[in-house]
RNA sequence: GCGCUUGUAGCUCAACUGGAUAGAGUGCCUGACUUCGGAUCAGGAGGUUCUAGGUUCGACUCCUAGCAGGCGCACCA
């Protein structure tokens, strides 16, 4: 139940009426017309700015034209309290206390559903997020990207879409096998007592490598590790394994879970790459030849090689890139643009990518083959989130990746809690670096939106207690007639509003909008929570059951949309703090 | 140098796919607990939305150019 949605048809259905009796031109497509939420100020529940966009084609000033539609408008509605045209030309709609009555009953009969759009196409999405290298456990900088990616698919789910989560398991090629040998190291450490390393860098030097190999010779007793070569492919599969494990570990204490992992490996052994470097090739995508040096490498270091290239410039891309190493083994591009090949297969309608800032420079490149493979079909779209920087005691702290130092998702997870770590990396539009502040996202106050919101669940819980009413249980709603004061119409125009909030999530993909929306909810809510400190009457339990009861309903709609919200941030919402 | 991205109150950020007098928190100043939960609330002060042009009835939002910060610019992944 979309009141915007509902009153824009209702315009343009005048408008059509008009311009078929009364000879008011309209143009082409009318999607510039809109109905918005008014500015506080104005004493007012809907506008809308139809009378100026119309003004010029039509060759009459907004106002003139706003009091015609205006008059229209008002004549076939009983709804509307009163409708006023103001300068530059908006026209601003009023409603009776009956229209929130009838807006209330709708939300509580509805609750499961208030705020989905259910006039858009549903479509199937395909969104790839985290694909960490599978060679250690998540850090913080994964964290965001992940949390992103998982609410995207909350909010998309919540609007009746179809998405499906994937990991890709870059588990080829170089990295693999440092990170393999590193493993090798740390078991000929356990089992035959040699100090693992420390000069070389391709090496991996955490401490969780410790781990993994003493879990490897555990369940494999009768491997023989005097010899890497005999074993390698077999160490291999076990290391990766053990680094999953972690992931998924990790994932799962953020309260993620993917629908699939895919494998780069299996794309490669299949191959896929191949079959996808032959299409293109066909297509004349794909050449032999050179690539200048970058800007930030000296010229005397770089060799000019010919090499296999994908033709990305065609696309915008700054130069042509590299498909295959000079070892014969395919670059990363090669294989990851096999792997979108292999969504584009898949046939769904949009292909989301969540990437880490440091990859944005990327998005060109794999925009392009997907543009090549797909004819300029494919709606690829790439979704970058910024940097985190960490704060703790008002200061910066870095962290780096040589010493291994760095800080993980468990640490985070332990020190804040999966809640918090939600709903503050969330709280930013993500294109905008995030300050993640530790004092202050485990502060219980109004600084920290997660317990603001929270509370403002846990103060209608407890307002249900009293009662000894159950706040999940669903409520009875009989002779219901509300007459509503000006707080409480502030917070029922606020509750309109979370259709609104939900399609702009949903479209635009900015789930940012929903913890941003809820804290706004929460603090009209404590607002009116404390008016009833002055004034006892303004209190929820009354020494009148009928106004109580009415009350019980209007916080029991308050708490559903906290509910709707916080399930799709994926945060608790506690009835006791 | 090139590409992407950000620039809004002292600080951290919002601003509904171009709407009206740009909003919150924090910090500073002042006030409210015998209470349905003070993890809260009320009030005050704080702005040339980086700059210069352009498009538009209307620009924080779009375009062009510049300035400043961040990220990236491999046969790595």
């Amino acid at each position: 139940m979309n009141i915007f949605d509902q009153y824009l048809d209702k315009i343009k259905k005048i408008l059509l009426d008009l311009s078929s009796n009364d000879g008011l031109i309209l143009p082409d497509s009318l999607d510039g017309i809109t109905a918005e939420i008014p500015p506080s100020k104005f004493d007012s529940d809907i506008s809308t700015n139809v009378a100026m966009v119309l003004s010029k084609i039509n060759k009459k000033s907004p106002t003139d034209l706003a009091s015609v539609l205006a008059d229209a408008l008002k004549k076939n509605d009983t709804l509307i309290e009163n409708i006023s045209v103001i300068n530059p030309g908006f026209i601003n709609i009023k409603f009776k206390s009956i229209f929130w009555t009838n807006f209330v009953k709708e939300i509580i009969n509805h609750a499961k559903t208030f705020g989905i759009n259910t006039k858009e196409k549903k479509n199937n999405y395909l969104i790839e997020f985290v694909s960490a290298n599978p060679t250690g456990p998540l850090h913080v900088g994964h964290c965001r990207g992940a949390i992103l990616g998982d609410v995207i698919t909350n909010v998309l789910s919540f609007n009746k879409h179809r998405v499906t989560k994937e990991y890709y398991v870059n588990d080829y090629g170089n990295q693999i096998i440092n990170f393999t040998k590193s493993v090798y190291f740390r078991i000929r450490e356990k089992t035959f007592s040699e100090p693992f390393p420390s000069d070389n860098e391709d090496l991996y030097p955490g401490d969780y490598l410790i781990d993994f190999a003493q879990n490897i010779i555990n369940s494999n007793k009768k491997m023989d590790f005097e010899d890497f070569n005999k074993i390698s492919g077999e160490l291999t599969a076990l290391s990766i394994e053990e680094a999953l494990k972690l992931i998924k570990d990790n994932l799962n204490s953020l309260g993620i879970k993917h629908d699939n992992f895919i494998s780069e490996k299996k794309l490669v052994s299949n191959h896929e790459v191949e079959k996808v470097i032959d299409f293109l090739q066909k297509n004349k995508f794909v050449y032999k030849g050179k690539i200048k040096a970058p800007a930030s490498e000296d010229d005397d270091n770089w060799v000019e090689r010919e090499q296999l290239l994908f033709r990305s410039t065609d696309f915008g891309d700054d130069k042509d890139r590299a498909l295959q190493k000079s070892d014969g083994a395919w670059t990363y591009f090669a294989s990851d643009v096999a792997y979108h090949k292999n969504k584009l297969d898949r046939k769904f309608d949009y292909l989301i990518n969540i990437l880490g800032a440091d990859h944005a420079g990327y998005i060109k490149r794999i925009s392009s083959s997907v543009d090549a493979l797909s004819n300029s079909k494919g709606k690829l779209i790439c979704k970058v989130s910024q940097l985190v920087k960490l704060i703790k005691d008002k200061k910066p702290f870095k962290m780096s990746k040589r010493k291994g130092d760095y800080i993980t998702v468990d640490d985070l997870i332990n020190e804040v809690g999966k809640d918090a770590t939600r709903f503050i990396m969330l709280n930013r539009s993500s294109d905008v670096e995030l300050d993640f502040d530790f004092d202050n996202v485990i502060e219980k106050s109004k600084e920290n939106p997660l317990y603001y919101v929270q509370y403002c669940y846990a103060r209608i819980a407890s307002v249900f207690r009293h009662l000894d009413r159950d706040l999940k249980s669903d409520i009875q709603i009989n002779n219901y007639d509300f007459s509503y004061s000006n707080e409480e119409i502030v917070i029922l125009k606020k509750i309109s509003e979370w259709p609104k909030c939900i399609d702009a999530a949903s479209n635009k993909l900015e789930p940012h909008r929903i913890p941003t929306y809820l804290y706004e909810l929460a603090s009209l809510f404590h607002s009116y929570w404390n008016l009833g400190k002055e004034n006892p009457e303004k209190r929820f339990i009354n020494v009148e059951k009928k106004i109580t009861d009415d009350k019980l309903i209007f916080l029991k709609m308050i708490s559903n949309v906290i509910k709707s919200g916080m399930d799709i941030v994926g945060v608790s919402t506690p009835e006791k703090m």
